[in-house]
DNA sequence: TATGAATGAGACTTCATTCAT
DNA sequence: AATGAATGAAGTCTCATTCAT
């Protein structure tokens, strides 16, 4: 017998969640006050304290935000006919479309702003590595599937590279928050490159010699 | 008039900093209380506020880390002569090493606080964009050199395979920060791969038909 | 007027103060919160505040709980023929026995609340020292029915030896809630003793030599 | 190498156990905020809790007054020769007079505060158990010894006897901090008959007949 | 130079009470 | 009569910084 339906609590949540967005991007998580949240939102103190339990609760939830993984996975359908390598391309421009998605900035900087925080809160490291654990899996299910069809070099290390893609769009996630030129085009086409590189190299990817630098 | 020599001013220091990259390797800068330095350098506060003026100076100090820069890029000379591309890849493997380096985990902490810092505050900013530009510059460089030597596809550019060397290295970072597994031989198989392929590619770096993605 | 009968509002009242009786008995009365009593009633916010003004309505109802003196004196008929002391002994087995009724012992502890709360609550303070009146009144008058009977030495100070008694059984009834071994025979019998001792004594209750310590 | 001898911190720290002695006793542990004591104490915040780690410690540090009992009981020398009955008497007369003591009032109703706190608070509840305790064993002794030189009735009950005593003083207390009229000579005399009466007592401290009263 | 006690603004959170429904 | 979401003042405690010694 609740008061007001699902619908209504879960506007009342984002209306909290949208300030502490707007205030995190902004000041960072231990620099906005839970003041600064409850004014921006427009509720009172105790209003947000019925919806979270804590400030620790509001970073968590933005710190892991899985409706934007999920918002960019789905660009790459499941259809397991579909050329592989087609759909790593999708899934390359859709990352790099969110990149420079000019309503997407507050996200991107709360994003940056949740790495550090996984250094040392245990549950927002553990959402953050499931968010690039998303990617990751599909990506390298789509080098397997080109593999097994003969599109990728066999001796390539699907995992590795998906660990490759995966940590170079964090690396442009942070260039562009900080403001650096970021060309989309340049980024696409260097990928494409480095994914049809990749896909025809010769070379294994973890050869002998370089084994010395393994610790 | 100083009354103490510069040696122990520096000794003074260090041990201040010492004890701060301690404590914001483990619990972040905002985390960490001036309290916590000071009990952790053996000094009292009065000392500590003598060597900096506040904590955002000692924040600074070790969010933008000058030093580390310039020890990884000396491992690569100067020397004109040298073949750009043997170069290159010394240059990677002096990141790489010391993005495995067990006695360089606080640091690598500390720099993605400061990554996340950088967002809001303008001196950590331009220190963490200055640390990047060195590498970048250094890079750029060197496929400029092999450029002009033959060695390299003259349609690169050699400004986007720079970043995009940075962001990879940047993302490795975080994913060792994060304790994902990590094969050092793994990441330098791949940039390898990734360098060579780049090196010979046919395609042009920027081509026209993903012009349609600029924003 | 009414929409619901007065056994229901009465029903309603006990339900609450039951909740609050529990409550109060685990938490003390600053410790407990409104939201307790709601929950462990089973009724919503709204719903206590129609039965009570306020919290510190409800503490006052509990603090200051006349049912229990009454169902304790009763003990004692009001046979003006009975034989007085036999009267006081019950009376003082009434009071053993509930001091050690398990079913008591929310109230014993929400008592010992009520104890501290008189100090700074006036009416709370006018309750509780109308429930201890009420025995003490009924006690010299026992006292003084057995000297007008030759049964108690004349000399001695009714009033003074009620407050003993009195001041005993609020004793007993801190060790009780305070889990100390308490044997209630024991109890019973030193009571006993007193009494008897008491009632026969030679010694007037104020003698002159230690009028010197009074103030 | 502390800043401040320990003389000027026991100053510091009894000019906020004043001050928090006054609130407390005029309006209990939980109706005084911290800010009430900081302001009586003339101190800052900041200040009182470098004395004290919380409103917890102060309000343990109150509701247990070892001082106070050591006061008291001091008035009764240790010497084994003496008459232990009229050691026995002291006793007595020392307790009623911080009883009727002026000075004490704020002291005896931050007891009361401390015995409902000790109901919840099992840190506070082991010093109040702890602070009847020494009384308690010390009223035993006296009896014990006045048994062994045949001053006391040998059938009594040393411990129910002490018991029975201490919780005569705390129900005087009590009734005593409620502004009830309480005359010393009328305790002192009460209690001298009750000794009296019981050290001569026939009767055995636990007759078998209320054996039937026995949970 | 060096100390560390002291400051006080501001942090997060709770909770008795109200009122639109 | 009854609900429970909402309020916002007030609670406890922290912490970067200062300054008398």
């Amino acid at each position: 017998m609740p008061k007001i339906s699902q619908a209504q609590r879960d506007a009342r949540q984002n209306q909290i969640l949208d300030a502490a967005l707007a205030c995190f991007s902004e000041n960072g998580f231990h620099q906005t006050g839970m003041a600064d949240i409850v004014k921006r939102s427009g509720l009172s103190h105790g209003a947000v304290y019925l919806y979270f339990q804590s400030k620790d609760d509001i970073i968590e939830a933005l710190a892991v935000d899985r409706h934007r993984q999920e918002a960019i996975l789905s660009a790459v359908g499941t259809d397991q006919a579909e050329d592989p390598i087609a759909a790593l391309r999708k899934l390359v421009h859709a990352y790099a479309r969110w990149l420079t998605d000019p309503d997407a900035e507050r996200t991107r900087r709360v994003s940056v702003n949740g790495w550090s925080e996984a250094l040392r809160n245990e549950r927002v490291r553990a959402g953050v590595i499931e968010g690039i654990d998303a990617p990751r899996q599909m990506i390298t299910n789509l080098i397997e599937r080109a593999q097994s069809r003969g599109l990728w070099n066999r001796d390539a290390n699907p995992d590795a590279i998906a660990r490759t893609l995966v940590a170079l769009f964090q690396g442009f996630l942070l260039q562009k928050v900080w403001n650096e030129p970021l060309d989309i085009d340049v980024i696409v086409g260097t990928v494409d490159q480095m994914v049809t590189a990749l896909a025809t190299a010769k070379t294994p990817t973890k050869p002998r010699k370089q084994r010395a630098l393994e610790r």
